[in-house]
DNA sequence: AGAATATGAGTGGTCAGACCACTTTCAAAA
DNA sequence: TTTTGAAAGTGGTCTGACCACTCATATTCT
């Protein structure tokens, strides 16, 4: 009769319980015997859901201990993925694709609000931008946060580490300029010029990615 | 002694198992009590790890049948967001908003490719919007499809059930004014106007949602 | 009394064996 | 030749049993 697979159900079950019970981050869940009876599900149909949960960084386990619920999320995911999914060409197209384009909404919310483009941090950054070794991730980074959408945010975090975390290292010399670029152009609200000149750095990044060859 | 998870091991060997075995997508992998004997485990902790590869949609198993490598290799991440993403009690208007975004990226890519915005589709469409009573999700599901981003698609379609299926029903008389600007544009390769215009709708849509009621 | 130790309850980790429901196959019966 | 059905093989589930580990408690030793 059920068609759907148990197990989904029982992820299903757990996450509803936890909303219900109000377990936080950090907290502890009943062990698997006890939400095996109360689910009435036998224990290893349970640990197939537990251990799905775990895969995603969702809960952690500690033998002895208990089954907690997972405070920072876990990358384990993303290495799985990609040793395995990403083959064709299609695939990262589409991922590196769909981030650019939160990236660039992002930048287009931040134009259209004022009180964020005229934020204290940029000046921070321009700062920066002069003295310190400066982490590409933390101003993308930055943008999403800023941009208010905490759910855009999110998929943005995972298509970053799915696509292989193409902000890793520092920003070079030659990319100080773009960096400018966009600064003053999202202080001004000029939405069009601050996503022309992402979009340029974007380009960049992506042939100095290819050059210096991409893992799989 | 052995710190790492062992399931995690499995997914391992596995993963090496069918890269030596040579086994394409679609293909058969061993049967569970196989896989357990020559690796050298139970079959329930084998079937933990299994369990962890088919959530990410890696493999994908048929009761009576066997466990397959999944052919549709890609954009499993998008069920990963549905279990981790939305858990926690995003905003409504997180999600409008994201989904909105995704939509309107998907305009901007038709606009900017001349094949796709002179679409004889769009003729179909016209002529349904005269004639027939005509779905609103048809509309944007089409847009969706003909930016060509897989991954954006699949977000959308998952977006579209969280927000409540915004879609749902028929285009009222009222829409059609709507629906045919956009239609012009887009023909028109009018990012501009189009992307305007379909906020426009999308606004109006959201209005009369809530005149409505809306369910959670 | 205070510190070191031993114990036991509880937990996740693993395993073996037993059914069940289902699909495929193929030989026997029509 | 076609139909039928029995058997083998598969994933799905459950049970009960250990193991390894942690922690709180009680016990013993100094």
């Amino acid at each position: 009769m059920n068609q759907t697979k148990r197990y989904l159900d029982i992820v299903r079950d757990i996450r509803d319980m936890i909303r219900q019970e109000k377990i936080k981050p950090g907290d502890r869940i009943p062990s698997e015997r006890e939400l095996a009876e109360t689910m009435q599900v036998g224990r290893s149909t349970l640990r197939e859901a537990l251990r799905s949960l775990e895969l995603l960084g969702l809960i952690e386990t500690r033998r002895g201990e208990g089954t907690f619920l997972s405070d920072h999320r876990n990358h384990t995911l993303v290495e799985v993925l990609s040793t395995f999914v990403l083959q064709d060409n299609q695939s990262h197209k589409d991922v590196w694709e769909t981030r650019l384009l939160h990236e660039v909404a992002a930048i287009q919310t931040i134009c259209q609000n004022e009180a964020a483009s005229q934020m204290k941090v940029w000046d921070s950054f321009r700062l920066h931008l002069k003295h310190d070794s400066f982490q590409r991730e933390d101003f993308v980074r930055e943008l999403m946060v800023l941009s208010g959408n905490r759910l855009s945010l999110k998929i943005w975090f995972l298509l970053k580490q799915y696509s292989g975390n193409p902000y890793d290292g520092t920003v070079t010399s030659d990319e100080i300029e773009h960096m400018n670029h966009i600064l003053t152009a999202i202080e001004q609200q000029d939405a069009e010029t601050a996503v022309r000149e992402f979009r340029a750095w974007d380009e960049w990044l992506q042939k100095e990615r290819i050059r210096n060859g991409n893992d799989s």
